[in-house]
DNA sequence: GGCAAGGGTGAGCGAGCGCTTAGCGCGCCT
DNA sequence: AGGCGCGCTAAGCGCTCGCTCACCCTTGCC
């Protein structure tokens, strides 16, 4: 009910605005290896024979390796940022949006947890430039929860005595998913959106959300 | 009061098992080096250099640059469970032994960021074997907070309906930590304990514990 | 049908990787 | 005093890395 961000296929379409039909299968390629290997540790020999090219196909459409991590990078937190405003933006309470904001971002580490993986664990893999783009991204990332959990201060919905540790903890719990998320476990994604949901607004002082 | 883990210079003096004093210095260099750059992106001339040393050194004492991973995330592994146990096996209420196990869990992770970052963050680097190896002590720490929250449900104290789901998203919390303290940071690794053991009684649903 | 344009390939460059080997110098045992 | 062995280094091996370059094959326009 509360998530605007599907589209038909479960895992939605991501990379659709990627325009060069090869420069896309690249970029998918690149995301897989990064998230299973590393940056560092992915060649571009893999990345290529991953997407079924020859390795100086590569720098046809990148000019480098970094660009192809700069490129997921950016677009992974303009996603991520884009879940968290929609819900931060939506109607409804202080303690309603939380609940929406946590769930739907979690579903989104879960499903995605290869992008995921390289948007919240390569930053440090990218030069001072690229790190100082996304590390602005990210600065919006946690103003969207802060404003969410001052909201609900401000209206009695929470007992928060400390508002930027309690945002910079709930933002960890999330992310953290894309660590030890796996698509095989006991646990689907919404399952995993709905008891961390439940967990945030217990960690604010919200009334239970009756869940289970 | 709660730390038993202590030693005099607050660091504690880590790795004093490590015996050549040589081979002590390298590892060290290691951590550091694994911990900045990550371990693929990290030489055996790095190592070597840091430690002062040639990079052929690096090979009286270790077999292979793995091993030294290995060894590193081995010894951490074993460091962090100690702490949990000694918190988990503790006198006093399941509320007392989950905040005492949290916040050294934290302080640890917060001050010694560069270990923790290795020890938590690297275990896909390491092969089959001494996966297996980490893996079987990480279901040992799991199994450490899981019993002290099981406690605390049949006690009445806790009222927590996923217990292992409410296991998992505390040590997720907890792990996180390595990733984004910063030691120039506005928070010191005890205000940071304090604060995740305040966080993770209300995700419990403990009463509050007048902390602040 | 000829031809420019651009996406793609095979081969390979210089560099840096993990790791090995031959040999050196210093401390310890007698 | 002599010699042995351990800890270490300088040099370098074979390999793979990120990336480049000369060339080819397809496509669309006249």
């Amino acid at each position: 009910m509360s998530t605007a961000e599907e589209t038909a296929g479960g895992e939605a379409q991501p990379w659709g605005e990627v325009t060069p039909d090869a420069a896309r299968r690249l970029l998918l390629a690149a995301v897989e290896a990064f998230a299973e290997r590393g940056y560092h540790a992915t060649t571009t020999r893999d990345i290529a024979g991953r997407a079924g090219m020859s390795p100086a196909a590569l720098y046809i459409h990148y000019k480098t390796k970094e660009e192809l991590l700069h490129r997921i990078s950016r677009i992974g937190h303009e996603k991520a940022l884009d879940i968290l405003r929609t819900a931060s933006r939506g109607e409804g309470t202080a303690t309603e949006r939380l609940a929406d904001a946590v769930s739907s971002f979690v579903r989104w580490h879960a499903r995605g947890r290869t992008t995921a993986r390289v948007v919240q664990y390569e930053l440090d893999s990218l030069g001072p430039g690229a790190r100082a783009e996304i590390v602005g991204l990210r600065r919006q990332v946690d103003a969207e929860v802060r404003g969410i959990i001052e909201d609900g201060v401000r209206s009695g919905e929470f007992d928060v005595p400390d508002v930027p540790g309690t945002t910079l903890a709930v933002l960890s719990l999330c992310i953290d998913v894309a660590r030890w998320f796996n698509v095989d476990g006991p646990r689907t994604p919404e399952q995993v959106g709905a008891l961390y949901a439940d967990l945030v607004l217990r960690m604010v002082g919200a009334g239970n959300t009756g869940s289970v």
